[in-house]
DNA sequence: CCAACGATGGTCT
DNA sequence: GACCATCGTTGGC
């Protein structure tokens, strides 16, 4: 089942956490999504957005429930789900799947068979789904990319986020508990 | 096993 | 021109 706006539309860190257990769906492929950090307006030198919009950013000051895809050390895409209300400029970077329907292709994407390898990173998800910068700024309601419903209820543990020169003591990188397809 | 390093290009100052 | 929300490879143990 197909999440609502509603569900995109609540306060960064908490759609953070609300975020892992559910599904990421696109064309076949299907990942439980089991990591996530917060990215936040204030106080959070981190965040793309901090110093306010540019042309880069934008999709993060629009409506919650789309999508912000950006290209990284000239290599990597990474995905991101905006929340919060529209102006706020927060999101959700989904750092690791678990990989559900459509490993073949995700393999064939990765050049690997690994399990672990296929989707545990930010860039290693988006290149198994084949993720660029045409999905950025996409409806989650619309389409091609959405987010399914998942009743479980994951155990959830919280740590500094990874990779970051700037905003490191902050807490905001969220995982399910145990799961192996965390990134390492 | 682990730490160090280089690839590679868009974005902003 | 510097920086970068990364990853695969390399070379050590």
């Amino acid at each position: 089942m197909l999440l609502r706006q509603k569900f995109f539309e609540r306060p960064t860190v908490e759609l953070a956490q609300a975020l892992l257990g559910k599904y990421l769906v696109y064309g076949q492929l299907w990942g439980k999504i089991v990591e996530t950090e917060a990215y936040l307006y204030r106080g959070d030198p981190g965040c793309h957005a901090h110093k306010g919009q540019t042309p880069r950013n934008a999709p993060m000051f629009g409506p919650a429930g789309r999508t912000y895809v950006y290209f990284i050390y000239g290599m990597y895409h990474c995905l991101n789900i905006v929340s919060g209300q529209t102006g706020e400029g927060e999101a959700v970077l989904i750092r690791a799947l678990e990989p559900v329907k459509g490993l073949e292709i995700m393999q064939k994407n990765r050049r690997t068979s690994k399990l672990e390898n296929l989707c545990s990173g930010p860039g290693k998800l988006t290149q198994a789904f084949g993720l660029t910068k045409k999905h950025n700024n996409l409806s989650l309601q619309k389409g091609p990319l959405y987010i399914y419903n998942n009743k479980e209820k994951p155990r959830i543990t919280r740590s500094q986020r990874i990779g970051l020169s700037t905003g490191q003591e902050l807490e905001l990188r969220f995982f399910i508990q145990g799961n192996r397809f965390v990134s390492k």
